[in-house]
Order: structure tokens, then sequence, then C-alpha cells
RNA sequence: GUACCCGUAGUUCAGCUGGAUAGAAUUCACGACUCCGACUCGUGCGGUCGCGCGUUCGAAUCGCGCCGGGUACACCA
């Protein structure tokens, strides 16, 4: 329900000015207690050399009031319009029945397509907390831009390219055993990696070897190219278990070695348009002019580097998905190589990197010091879920002894609860991981999101239904009214989500309903003998659950009925 | 050295397309509820919004300069 565009055409037309403008001096007082909506007449003061107090009194007569304003003030240099909350009630509760669960869907994206490269694991490491961020906020943008109607395209952008991999296999010929392997998969490749690296610091010879076993799997070496995809496999297979604990979908793994092929006809391409300069022996494209340093797109000895890679992978996104946006969710280190990506685009000609972006998030680190998987000083992923799910079922056994189908319900709370708390704060933010603060369930948490849910539908599992319509004088307090205020902003938040790529906004948004869901009820019985009242009473419950339920799937987090 | 990002209650964070007394959560101290399902609700304590100058009727929010922290800057990805 937008009230204000319709409110603002009668300011404007009071204060003889454009709607459009007289919209944007609209906004929404600090405290309900002075209205719904204000519009400030400061600017207004200018122009018309008065005060902005008596403009605002002068407004407050003049204006015509439309249906849903019961009444006008003055206050200071702003006219405040309080809503008829009878109306209010009832065209939100007609919205909000008409939706059902898919309250805030929209058709907005409809004909566009979102591409989303996010979590894109390495192989032969380990799935660590360092990874967890990637992986939950492009997760989100997908689902979120999907319920806005776009056509999404996950893309996990497998790193599976590099000296590394000739390393792994030159030490996996030496060291490897197929038993352990076969036994702890990565965290045995993982082994192999870092013996390599301590070996080859007393005999460098090896660093050769690893060098060879790479020009074999690039010259596609039947031998190396097998054992590579073995270990490929190994990862992914790790990788998707824990994409299935965290409902994390993708529609592609097209990862490094996938462009290797594209990469010739870019190099033409930058060549064909003179971009492509020599420079120290290697070949770069000058950014000078958008004060950036130069993009390195060849090495010396010929080979190619990531950002050529990147060159590639983007221009085949858009001959392959046509996107509208191609978004890069990846850590704010690589903010430079993605604005010299993105430049080197623009210089080729292609309009289409404006629809380019790097959703750029902060870093994980620990208490001590950052992550470092070769000394293995990392906390892997699984091993938080898991801690997770344990104190979960913990306070289940606790608290609620009798409930069914435990395991499930202390996945679901535990799991959220780890994904809920990645996501709850603006994403440019370093984060110090401590399990104290992801184990910690009290204040605004999923488990309380998740509790105001279950709460709600135990509401809705007691009301009895009837057809005895609803009296929406129940709904006129200021905490219903207030809840009221917040579904209705549901839809809008999601909107502003996907344009700043922001999911906190959805986490965010999550915590003030469910707060204003439980200051509403603990102050009102929903249940009691009014029918009426009571399916008024019920009907907003069910709308709280339903917009709950939907906030925290699109975080990719269940909502359980009961826990 | 240069560029970008961050700096708001003890702590973790909102608010930053300028607007009314700077908000939560957490901790601590009281209190309510003990119910429609527990982790619920309320009150209190707690802030030179890093510092300074400027723009403006009005600045946590915009600009400039400092200070502190982080990240990145050519043959890794």
């Amino acid at each position: 329900m937008e009230l204000k565009t319709a409110l603002s055409q009668k300011i404007a037309q009071a204060a003889e000015m454009d709607a459009a403008q007289a919209e944007q001096l609209l906004e929404t007082p600090p405290d309900p207690k002075m209205g719904d909506a204000a519009f400030a007449c400061f600017s207004l003061a200018k122009v018309l050399r008065k005060s902005p107090v008596m403009i605002a009194q002068e407004l407050a007569e003049k204006i015509e009031k439309p249906e849903f304003v019961s009444r006008t003030e003055a206050l200071g240099g702003y006219v405040n319009f309080f809503y008829d909350r009878e109306f209010y009630a009832r065209e939100m509760m007609r919205e909000l029945q008409a939706a059902g669960d898919a309250w805030g869907r929209a058709d907005i994206g409809a004909g566009k397509t979102v591409v989303i490269d996010y979590s894109s694991v390495n192989i032969a490491k380990p799935f660590h907390i360092g990874h967890l961020s990637s992986t939950a906020i492009g997760s989100a943008l997908y689902k979120i831009n999907k319920y806005l109607g776009y056509n999404v395209v996950g893309v996990n952008h497998l790193g599976d390219w590099g000296t590394q991999f000739g390393k792994l296999i030159a030490a996996y010929k030496m060291w490897g055993n197929d038993e352990e392997i076969a036994r702890d998969s990565v965290s045995a490749l993982l082994k192999l990696y870092v013996r390599f690296h301590e070996e080859a610091e007393k005999d460098e010879s090896l660093n050769d070897i690893g060098r060879a076993w790479f020009k074999k799997i690039e010259e596609g070496d039947e031998e190396a190219l097998r054992i590579f995809e073995w270990f490929k496999k190994l990862t992914l297979k790790e990788a998707k278990r824990v994409y299935t604990l965290l409902d994390v979908q993708f529609d592609s793994f097209a990862g490094e070695s996938f462009y290797n092929d594209k990469i010739p006809a870019v190099l033409d391409e930058l060549r064909a348009k003179n971009l492509l300069e020599k420079s120290e022996g290697a070949y770069v494209v000058h950014l000078e002019e958008e004060g950036l340093p130069p993009a390195l797109i060849l090495k010396s000895d010929g080979t190619t580097l990531y950002a050529t890679r990147d060159l590639a992978a983007a221009e085949y996104r858009k001959k392959t998905y046509d996107f509208y946006k191609n978004l890069y969710v990846v850590a704010y280190q690589q903010s430079l190589h993605f604005k010299q990506i993105f430049a080197v685009l623009k210089k080729m000609g292609h309009e289409w990197a404006a629809g380019c972006e790097h959703v750029a998030f902060g870093m994980v680190s620990l208490d001590d010091g950052v992550m470092s998987t070769r000394k293995g000083k990392i906390v892997l992923l699984e091993d938080v879920l898991t801690k997770s799910v344990e104190k979960t079922r913990a306070i289940i056994e606790e608290k609620s002894p009798g409930l069914e189908d435990k395991d499930n319900v202390a996945s679901d709370i535990g799991i959220g609860a780890v994904i809920f708390s990645t996501l709850s704060q603006s994403r440019i933010k370093d984060i110090t991981f401590s399990f104290d603060r992801v184990l910690n369930f009290d204040g605004e948490t999923g488990p309380y999101v998740q509790y105001t849910h279950t709460r709600c539908a135990s509401v809705v599992r007691k009301h009895e239904k009837n057809d005895a319509g609803m009296d929406m004088s129940a709904l006129l307090n200021d905490e219903a009214f207030a809840v009221l205020k917040m579904l209705n902003a549901f839809p809008n938040m999601l909107l502003m989500a996907s344009e700043k790529n922001e999911p906190f906004y959805v986490t965010r948004y999550l915590i003030d309903l469910a707060q204003a869901f439980n200051k509403y009820y603990y102050e009102y019985r929903i249940i009691d003998e009014d029918v009426q009242k009571t399916n008024a009473r019920a009907a907003l419950a069910c709308a709280v659950k339903n917009t709950l339920k939907r906030g925290l799937a699109l975080l990719g987090i269940k909502a359980p009925e009961k826990m």
C-alpha cells in the first residue's frame, strides 16, 4: 500500500508545487506519536519568504485530506499526518490476505537476468568460515532477486586453475595414499599440499616438478587430468554437503579452467582495439585516464593471469545469459581488481560493463589474527554448523523435551542461527569470528525470529476457522498499528535489498517485525470470546507468520512450526 | 608513497540520497508475564557520533584537512 504518493499530490496542490518534489519532502516522523507521515516545510521557507512554522500552519489547514488521513497537525516546521487506522487496517488486511504467503513478490525483474558469482570454492581447499560470507550473501541475493521476478543465474566460479594444482599432483605422486584420500578427502589433499610447501623449502627442485605437472594439465595430459578431475570431484562433494545444509543453489559450476579456451578471443579483441601495450616485458591495458594502475593481461612469459580469465568470463556471461546485472560477491581485497576489469571492459566498448558490480564484503578473522589455510589456522564451517546444531539440540532437550522431530528442528535453528549472524551487519564490515557470538541465541538473532514465527504458528493453529468476518476495531491500538505498518514496509524493503545488494536489510527487517509483533502479543490476547475481533487479530498473526517465514526463506533459513 | 574502505553507548552493531529529543541488541540493576508455546515484554544505567574547519535555516549524515585501524597497488588468485 503506497499512500505517500497520493498524499504528496494533495500537498502539491495546496502548496503549489511539483508532486514529485513534495514526495521527496515527505518523510516518516521519528516517533509515531507525531504522526504517520510528515511534510518538511523548510525548503519552502526560502521560496515563499515566510517562516517554516507559519507555512506548516497554513498548509495544515489548506491541504485537502485524502480519505486515509484522519487529521493533520502543524508542529514546528512540519505538517504531520495521522492515518485513519480503521481504513489502514482494512486495506492492509485485504492486501495481505490477497497475497497470502507471496507477500512482497514482484515482477519488476521480469525479462531481466541477474548473474551472481558467489561462494566460488577453491579445489582441494577446505570450506572454512571465511567462505561463508560470499556464500550466504550471494545465496540471499539469489533468492531475493528471484522473488522479485528476475531470472537469476547462480555461478560457482571454481578456483580450479593455477600452478598450485601442479604442485598438488606432484605431491600426490610422491606421497599420496589412495586409501587416505578416499577416507579424509579434502583434508588429505590439504595435508599433501602443506607437505609439498614444507619440503620445497628444503629442496627447490620440487617446484620445477610442480610446474611440470601443471604444464601437463595445460597440455591435456591424460593422467594429470584424471587425477585433477578426481580431486575436483572430492572437493565439490564436500562443498555440496555444506550447500545442502545452507540451502544454497547454483546453476553453473563453470570455474577458471572453463574459460581457458575462451581467452585467445579476448586477447584478439584487445589487440584489435589497440588496447594491449607492452610494458616491462608484459602486456597491459593502460588505465591512467580512469585513475587506475594498468591491468596486467599477459605475463612476460606469455601466460595468462586472473584478470584475463575474468574478462573472458564476463564476456561469456554476457553472451550466454545477456545479463542486466552481473554481480561478483567477492571480498573487498579484490576491489581494485574488479575496478580494473570493469574499466577494461568499458574501454573495449562494452556498454554492458555498467551492469557489472563488485558486491564487496569485509574479511573474517580470528581473535588471534587472520586465518591461514596453509598453516591450518582455520575454523571449518561444518564444525561451526555442527556445534550450533548440538547447542540447539541441548536447549530443546531442556526446554521442550516433548517436541516431535527434534533433529530437524535443531538443525533448522542451529544452522539458521549461523546464517542469520553472518548476515546481520552491513556486508562491508569486517568480522572477528567468535564461537561465543555465533552461538549466542539471545537478542537480535535467528532463533528469536524463528521463535516469534512459532508463536504466530501456534496462534494460527489454535484459531478456529469461521465465516463471521473481521472486526477491525481490534487492530486500531498502537501496537497492532505498528505491526501493520511494518508489514506494509516489507515489499519496499525487498526492493531496496536488491538494489543495494544488501541481504542485511532483510535480517534487520525481520528483527524489527518480530519485535513489533512480540510487543503486540504481550499486550493483547489474540484468541478470546469475541469471534470477529479474534478473526482480525488471528489474521494479523497469520500475516506476520507468512512474512517472517518468507523473509527467513529468502535468507536460506527455515522456519519450523514448533520449537 | 598513492588509492579505496571503516571509525557512533563498556561490547556488537543500526541510522549516513541532510531534518524534529542519536536508536537496537548485549552486559548490569529493577520490574511485568508465568500465558495463545519456552529464548517474551517494560524501566533504568550508559554517547565530546575519531578530531578540526567549512557548506546549510539545519550535519552522525555533504565537502576539505588531520588522527587511528584495515585492504590493495605488475607478472598469485
